[in-house]
DNA sequence: GTCTATAATTCGATAGAC
DNA sequence: GTCTATCGAATTATAGAC
């Protein structure tokens, strides 16, 4: 128990409460989108009093842009199977997901939030568009196809977790890579139509 | 100048106050979504009082859901080429979200709104699954098609219209009909993977 | 490091005069 | 039909005690 810290010690490291204010941060962003994700029920979360997240990130912004750093994980190209490089992206994809909340956090924010759109704009040119780039045969219209696979796969994921069309809810993993694998595999390598 | 109406008579017909209330309800729900678009700034825009919204819609609610009806006008099936439905239909979606507010406000309002997802799935339900059941060959798999349309359509529109990513905005209506097209073709009439 | 108290806004919604 | 005035609640953010 923490509460048999020595007194005048700290209850718990800054740390420890830093990780659980943006634990319960990514949670309520995700759920509840950046307007309505307050930061008392953040803290609340956290279990901590609302005026330490003010102390540790300034302000919402600062906690929004502090939770909501994110690495994609995209694989290396050379380590995708040369057939169903498609397939395997969105398979990727729907294990990011699925397991971690800050995609869901970062999309919701995105649509209605300026700042969240620029977030999301950033991690679409610094993490999508180099890796379509180490795949797609013609390097300098890797933004257009980024942007192609990009709109599959967040239409999908807007339609499977936020959306939550009971169709796109109930299909299994393997159907959504079945269809969706030709898919982003023509938008990579496919001549242009 | 409608000041010159008679001494006691409205300034102007609730019909023409209602109708402006909800021209910029619209307006106001697309650009900034359900939380941060104020009765008071659609007010304000609409040149009335901010009462005049509660008396005429009750709550934000019963705006938002006046505002929000929407009728997608998908062409029915007998009257789209039937090579390159999907061109068609992807073109027609095009054509519907640069002309209507209504689309984005929906879509922005169901990405941060328990009550907005609720719509869209409604929409979905009732608009784009009878269209796609009179395509698909199996109608009995008409939602799961339908759904993977909608993700492609979904996703494609917010990539343009709502976090403009640059790629996806420099497109040409032609390039994105050229890419979708076929995607979509294959998600209506294709066999199952 | 943690919390109390509160300032300063802003919002949805209501009551009532004209 | 329209507007003024305002209530009550909720929010972010700050100042300062312990």
């Amino acid at each position: 128990m923490t509460t048999e810290a020595p007194a005048g010690g700290p209850r718990r490291t800054s740390g420890a409460t830093k990780a659980a204010i943006l634990d319960a941060a990514r949670e309520r962003f995700a759920a509840d989108g950046y307007e309505r994700a307050t930061i008392r029920a953040i803290a609340r979360d956290a279990g901590i009093d609302p005026s330490m997240v003010m102390r540790y990130y300034g302000n919402k912004e600062g906690l929004f842009a502090a939770a909501s750093e994110i690495d994609l994980r995209i694989p290396r190209p050379e380590t995708l199977p040369a057939v169903g490089m498609g397939a395997a992206l969105v398979e990727h994809f729907l294990d990011r997901w699925e397991n971690d909340d800050v995609l869901t956090a970062l999309l919701r924010v995105g649509v209605t939030n300026a700042a969240g759109a620029e977030r999301v704009r950033a991690v679409f040119t610094g993490q999508m568009v180099p890796v379509v780039a180490g795949i797609c045969p013609d390097p300098e219209d890797a933004p257009r196809r980024a942007a192609l696979v990009s709109s599959q796969i967040l239409g999908m994921a807007i339609a499977r977790y936020v959306l939550c069309f009971p169709p796109a809810v109930t299909m299994s993993r393997e159907d959504i890579v079945d269809w969706l694998g030709p898919t982003v595999q023509r938008y990579l390598t496919a001549e242009r139509p």
